[in-house]
DNA sequence: CAATTTCCCATGATATCCCATAAATAACCA
DNA sequence: TGGTTATTTATGGGATATCATGGGAAATTG
């Protein structure tokens, strides 16, 4: 499985540790193990993803006019990000300033949507989830779902 | 084409243990083994999927712009989804969550309908499943399965 | 030297594996 | 054909491994 999945509730503890998602840790191994956290833009949470996937941006950023104003805010992207090491009990520690950007308090969420996973306050998750899936869009997506239209071969 | 066929009655376990219809299994050894369960959006059941529909959302995501409410909703179709591991019993741990989002009892219901199956509740899908037969939409829709309009073959 | 971070171990909870039993299905043979 | 033997399957119980998390010692940093 080479997607992130599913959600999880862990707590950190008062070093500012919280253990990655066992199942989390395995799409990571599988990868190089370089996991990178940087702040949603939109949302009041953290992404974490692969080095790899970082790699792509930073190939996007190539293609793009460097001096777009979309150029920017991919760049601004990268220098937000913080690289996370995974300790001997598949823990990692997050900084104050990350804790302060999505607004995390002991109680966090782990959430995988596939190709990244988004680290939330519990509290704040429950209320943002909620919201999504009372929408009438989601429920369309959910329909879509069952009947893909096409797929593609290598 | 293995398609997931018939209704199986199985019994939920005090651990939360149910074992997969041997009928599904072997369609399911026939794509990688991977099985997905989310929670049914618009039905009182859950959904089971192989791991390749999972790549396919992933992929659209991909082309999303990632700050858009359209990527918010199918993120969520990933956070709501659990890999289910079938272990050497030919059974899978149903989460508490999940037990919850369908409510079910220790009588489930394994019901195949085509790519996907679905796991009820026993007496509520007696229920569903009542209702839907007698249904005016059902009638007709038995008049049209004979004459299929046209197929895709690869 | 003080503050922080990394590493190591302990522990309770949970999930996974292994075996035993029993029912249902399939295979077999006279 | 009828009756018997093998396999597969569903399910229960118990042992083992994995995981999340807390505490503390060693190492690192400024």
């Amino acid at each position: 499985m080479a997607l992130f999945l599913s959600t999880h509730d862990n707590k950190m503890d008062a070093k500012g540790r919280v253990s990655v998602p066992a199942p989390f840790r395995k799409v990571l191994a599988r990868a190089d193990n370089g996991l990178i956290l940087y702040p949603s833009p939109d949302k009041h949470c953290l992404i974490g993803c692969t080095e790899e996937r970082m790699e792509f941006i930073a190939e996007t950023i190539d293609q793009m006019d460097q001096n777009s104003e979309e150029a920017a805010v991919y760049m601004q992207l990268m220098a937000s990000a913080h690289p996370a090491n995974i300790d001997s009990d598949g823990r990692i520690m997050l900084s104050a300033s990350l804790i302060a950007c999505a607004g995390l308090s002991a109680a966090v969420t782990f959430t995988g949507v596939g190709r990244d996973f988004q680290i939330w306050d519990t509290a704040q998750y429950a209320d943002y989830s909620a919201q999504i899936k009372s929408s009438a869009a989601f429920k369309q997506t959910q329909i879509r779902m069952s009947k893909p239209q096409h797929k593609e071969g290598s």
